[in-house]
DNA sequence: TCAGTTTAAGATAAAATAGTCTGAATTATA
DNA sequence: TATAATTCAGACTATTTTATCTTAAACTGA
């Protein structure tokens, strides 16, 4: 089980990231994302045709062609992300799966995971790619493998 | 998706849950349970047994047979529940699913989701099912149906 | 003891998610 | 213009999760 993000979440996570490191405008191939990335091809090659087809991503075929960013990258943040492949359901859903739990009619963890909740947003949206990806440049930043 | 828990742990909290408002000792059946919770009746079988082998219930056959804690509800928390059911790769896994992160390689948010994790860790251990019955047995607090 | 009620167990089915394969379309460049 | 590299698109397969069905076993109470 993923922790929070479904395995195809993840992994647009991963690769929207890895391209913020790259100069702007600058074409990455799938190749070199599943090699330094460590994720199936053909499975990413459907991840990125859909961020592709939501705006996240720009594609060129042909050689010398790939992905890049398709906004520039202080637009974009990690819940755009997992906006456009998993949807923002915990924004709003009982983490226990209560139907009926509301602020009337709270289920034991309501007002805790509320707070949560509220951080996880917070810590989606707070930071653009851009800044991540400057932090990530220092070497001791650095999630992907060589 | 299910937002944080699988489904089934999902049914496995509720149940639990639903059974900590019952007197001590007193079974309910799975009929009782699939109704007011509204949970696949054959699927809930499933679960209940899985807790009954692990412990955390107890069960019995025949006419007035059923369902109850296996264990004293002060001694239980939802954490226990989550551990049979989904196991707890949330607590040392990278909530974007990077092998690499870790202290010395995090990813871009590391920190952020360290203090996260631990603030779910702690809604889940803080309290056990004994006191969260308690408050929820004031008719503001049910998340039940009738 | 017998009938009815309930859980136990295992097989099966359905749906969702993850992953693979193949061929077509596009494009840079030699 | 031909070739090779790349994404695009759709069908397909595999795995996991969710859900159902059926029969057996255990138990209660009449």
């Amino acid at each position: 089980m993923s922790i929070f993000f479904s395995r195809q979440c993840e992994y647009a996570l991963q690769a929207v990231m890895y391209l913020a490191l790259k100069p702007e405008g600058e074409m990455t191939s799938i190749k070199e994302l599943t090699k330094k990335l460590n994720i199936p091809y053909h499975f990413l090659a459907k991840i990125l045709q859909d961020l592709t087809y939501k705006g996240l991503l720009k594609s060129q075929k042909g050689p010398s062609g790939g992905f890049a960013l398709g906004m520039q990258p202080k637009d974009i943040t990690l819940f755009h992300i997992v906006e456009a492949i998993d949807g923002v359901d915990f924004t709003n859903k009982c983490v226990l799966g209560f139907p009926e739990c509301s602020g009337k009619n709270p289920c034991a963890v309501h007002d805790k995971w509320g707070g949560l909740r509220d951080q996880i947003y917070d810590m989606l949206v707070s930071k653009n790619i851009a800044q991540m990806a400057k932090e990530m440049k220092k070497p001791e930043y650095r999630a992907f493998v060589d």
